[in-house]
DNA sequence: ACTTAACCGAGACGGTACGTCGCGTCTTTTT
DNA sequence: AAAAAGACGCGACGTACCGTCTCGGTTAAGT
């Protein structure tokens, strides 16, 4: 899980319960609104309840730390290939919504979006590997429905992608996300980015 | 401005040199990855080549001195009332794609946004405060587009509103505003969510 | 006095006060029987009363406050030159007398000398300054003795100068100096040694 | 020797080994300038080249540990008793001598006599026994002297006992004792304490 | 041969002290 | 009175070391 520690010869094992201690640790203060460049290593230990020392044997940057935190958070899912496009986009973004409500996914989320320059390999990593992925299963949605002939041939897939996932990832960023029901709110979004809202079409 | 200095009776002038000095300090601190609560005035003081106690002269704490900051950087503009609908939502979504790709404003609200947390009142005077101004000209137009028969009088404009400004509210908050330009995007997100992307109505 | 400060063009001044606090504390602690490499910066800090700061900011090196205490107790004395040999070997000796006698600066002393390896060049440069400048001030005595014709020509000076000394630096050693009369004990040693134990000459 | 082991009923048995190298490594370390509370039980297993471990299982406390050292360093030699006072002398000082020029012993009871005020047991323990043997032998010595009328009888013995080993207890404490020669230093002390150094009797 | 118990090296653990750094305040000199 | 320089107390940081505890693995005495 960590940054693997070398070669084990014998010594006493590590407790695995302060690993999960310590990323608990990191999650809850940063969904109380610390800063991902303000949180120390020491404030964390103390946190957890463990020694500082049991936090700098296992971690020796912060970077290394939060991917830990960020890999515990992620939690793949499988792609959806159901009936219909409307149903395929509504199970992307069911996903989605639901990280965006967890608290502390939000939370650490968006406390890494907001310090992208303090950790930039941090930033890029996850977010190429995150996101992409999620954007891969968007896409491949969108393509699919354009084959089926429900999605006109002639949009932007990509700018209607962002149209799609954009009302969450925006409600994260500003962490307005107590009253969103991850169910309904794609459904809204999913037919009204379909159907248009021209009165007459153009 | 600022906290009034206290009734002069004589002495030596501020230097206003130094009022703006310390507030592009900030903005360019800020733009370059700065956390707000990671920002100390000794670090300001330093960017702006003043003296710590120059700048605590003028403002007692950091929320005073972002909230000069924050008005800096927010010039209110002129509600649009153009011909037709789509015309008007080009107006509204270019004033606010123009502060997204402006760095240092970007920068700024995204750095407040990041810390709702830690700066309370900074943040709801703010964000309350300006996000609600530019909601209310986005509603004025769309109600004035169902007035005018262009917006379907069934949608919700809350969830319209949304859906319009958000992918650059997204891009704002992942600071991916480098190749966006403020005139096109916004007209590609009208287009599209005006005419929907479904290939058959319903 | 201390590693003088950088040439000062405003600012606060440094409280000359903590200088002599920390000094004492110093001599104090060692009194106490604390090893100069065991002494510490932060716990000098703390029982003088100042803050590490403080501390730190005067003496980068636990060698430059070292030298600073010692010079503090190496006040120089005038060199003797009575009417007899007896009498200005006398004065030398309780000179060096008073100092083993002085608990706090025998205390260092004692702990300067321990620790020879480990401040070599403390050791070193104090000692040399020191010691020789009295070993000369002994020398000189001893020569005008033998030129008196009080002091048999035949003898090794530098011994005789040596078995004058030693019983006191070897009380200071061993810091058994509590019942040591400064006057009294330079007055024996002088004596036997210039007359000798031997009941028959040879 | 060290605090004995448990009633053994099996098992594998201690190295003997590791208790040598474990004071060899002490008497090195401090010959090379550690003292005797700023040395570790850890910094002397590994020099040692053992595990901590087996250092604590020997020794609970520094304090043991030393005194074993001490033990190690401390042979008896038999009292002389030869034909004259001089010769007698002559013998105690060579012993004094050989065990100021070793240096690992040297060095050992030097870092003892200076952290005193540290190990009070300890140095009460072997500066009184030690001392007290060697005053008791040279007592004897001059007390024979005064008997066979070639010690003058109002002289203080103690004094004189004093005169005589001090210089070679002074070189130890200040480590100087590389051109000694245990032979020769002590005669030439011998020779002007008895003969004195005055020109002319009083 | 098998059990058992102690030894040994390696290393995790909580605790403590260190020297550094940065903060916000206070004090002094200069403008 | 503002400005710049810098001393000051305070507190957090990351490091290092200490003494203890806990592991496998090894070794030798007792069944």
């Amino acid at each position: 899980m960590n940054s693997e520690p070398p070669a084990r010869r014998g010594g006493r094992q590590r407790d695995p319960a302060a690993d999960s201690a310590i990323i608990e640790a990191v999650l809850d203060m940063v969904a109380a609104g610390a800063t991902l460049s303000g949180l120390s290593l020491v404030a964390i230990a103390k946190q957890a309840g463990v020694s500082r020392n049991s936090v700098y044997r296992r971690w020796k940057t912060k970077d290394e730390l939060y991917l830990d935190v960020l890999e515990t958070i992620n939690k793949p899912r499988p792609a959806p290939d159901g009936a219909g496009t409307r149903e395929d986009l509504a199970a992307v973004l069911r996903v989605l919504a639901e990280r965006v409500v967890d608290d502390r996914a939000g939370s650490m989320l968006r406390a890494l979006n907001a310090e992208a320059v303090t950790f930039p390999q941090l930033h890029r990593r996850y977010f190429e590997e995150i996101v992409a992925s999620r954007r891969e299963a968007m896409n491949r949605v969108l393509r699919h429905g354009v084959e089926r002939g429900e999605i006109r041939s002639d949009v932007d897939l990509d700018l209607l992608a962002n149209l799609l996932v954009s009302p969450l990832l925006a409600r994260m960023a500003s962490g307005d996300t107590d009253r969103l029901d991850p169910e309904e709110a794609g459904r809204q979004i999913i037919d009204l980015v379909l159907d248009g809202a021209a009165a007459t079409p153009r």
